[in-house]
DNA sequence: AACCTCTGTTCGATAATCGAACAAAATAAC
DNA sequence: GTTATTTTGTTCGATTATCGAACAGAGGTT
């Protein structure tokens, strides 16, 4: 774990405590002592401390020599979420708009090289895709993120591009950097983005950004579907205007 | 912040950190340095050294002399649903019983006396209460709640009632303990909770539980109306069977 | 029963962390 | 613009929090 040893008012010991919270996830649902150890780069005494630590404060729960995240956690998240009102504010018109296109429509936010869920409606259906708040995904390569990219300057663009580790998702996945630079470009011209099956076969998204008052995305908000059943001409001339007008609608209650 | 000095390795420091990033909340969306060090009981030299850490860790940001959390925090944060894909996999079919009903519908896991909500599909109206994944709220007085106390032997419900500090939230909260604990018992043996306006006028909620394998609740599922729009005994016509038919398609994929 | 893996515990050593005190910067008041 | 007040940044020696190797103990596998 990468620790900044000249700032010497940086608290290595909370670091290694977020790092092993930090550790679990889809993949590592549970743990023990020795593979959280291991999964978060520490020593299994330093580790056990942190784990008993935790779940003294709630934070993870022990079952004989598993560990896992307890739902106390979903506090430090939700408190995030609390003191964004337009994100509570944006459930309702989601659904809405989900419910009139029957696609699951999600909210999330640039952050580096990726994009964050903030709020997710799933469309209603048995073939639909669980993302959770919370999730994160690459913003090169989704709607959501391509279009909050393009309120970036060219340095700073590029400046995230070059940090970006490539890696082709499906045959569809742009790779190279400057088409995705220009790309980037283009959907912020159009003041859309519609990215298709560049993460997943048969995933097609169309994403407009969240304005502040000073014109900056802080957001963006899509609606999702299957190659199958919607055409990109069809998101352009259905989804885009009511998809438009519920952005516009969220915007307003930004600060 | 209470510490538990008996335990040699409990580390003061994580505590003191989490006790940091868990003093923002809606009330306190962005701190100072001086009201951080004053929320989480800290110096302010150690507040500062922790704020300073989790912005370099990327969980917290600093705007002139203000700090907020970071939307970073949601990956630690929700990184608990990730690991639970019975609370991924309940999305679908809970979105389709909203539909059916034009209801919100809500998951949530029993804490102690409160519920926290881990799945949320809110009703396509313009008055639907905005509630996000992580709220928690009063168990005894919500349907979600009173079902999965339901559970819990008499020695521990007794116990939890005991701990609980009773507030009258409308003229319709039950306030008498022993009423309530009847009640949890009434509502476990029909296998289902009806609450009205307990915690706010109007809110009318149904709720069933989820079971682990071990015919335990580890959640519960519910429909909640306005008192207006739907009577307790349609609740129970018309609601219930469909939503215990969610709940058992839920209580299959939970491990 | 033997072996292997994992966890619990302890200790002296190291360095992380502390917070008071003072300097510096920012803000508020006039 | 000036002055006063408030808040933050920095530093230091002292304290103690934290470290991890080593060993004992527990649990699981063969």
């Amino acid at each position: 774990m990468a620790v900044d040893n000249s700032d010497k008012e940086f608290m290595a010991t909370l670091a290694k405590g977020l790092a092993v919270l930090g550790s679990f996830d889809k993949a590592r649902p549970a743990m023990t002592l020795s593979q959280a150890a291991q999964a978060a780069g520490l020593s299994r005494a330093t580790a056990r401390r942190i784990l008993r630590t935790l779940t003294t404060l709630g934070y993870v729960e022990q079952s004989g020599r598993q560990f896992a995240l307890s739902s106390r956690i979903l506090k430090l998240g939700y408190a995030y979420l609390a003191t964004q009102n337009w994100i509570e504010q944006a459930a309702a018109p989601m659904r809405q708009l989900s419910e009139q296109f029957h696609e699951s429509c999600s909210l999330a936010i640039l952050q580096g090289t990726e994009i964050v869920y903030v709020a997710r409606i799933p469309a209603s259906r048995i073939m639909s895709v669980a993302l959770a708040v919370g999730t994160r995904l690459p913003a090169f390569h989704t709607a959501l993120g391509r279009i909050q990219l393009g309120y970036l300057d060219d340095a700073e663009l590029w400046r995230r591009l070059r940090s970006l580790r490539i890696e082709a998702y499906t045959p569809s996945t742009i790779t190279d950097i400057q088409a995705l630079f220009d790309r980037v470009r283009e959907d912020h011209a159009q003041q859309f983005a519609i990215v298709d099956e560049e993460l997943e076969r048969g995933l097609r998204a169309i994403a407009v950004p969240i304005l502040d008052r000073n014109g900056q995305a802080v957001a963006a908000l899509n609606l999702s579907t299957h190659t199958t059943r919607t055409t990109r001409s069809e998101m352009r001339e259905r989804f885009l205007p009511s998809l438009r007008g519920v952005a516009e609608q969220i915007s307003a209650s930004v600060v």
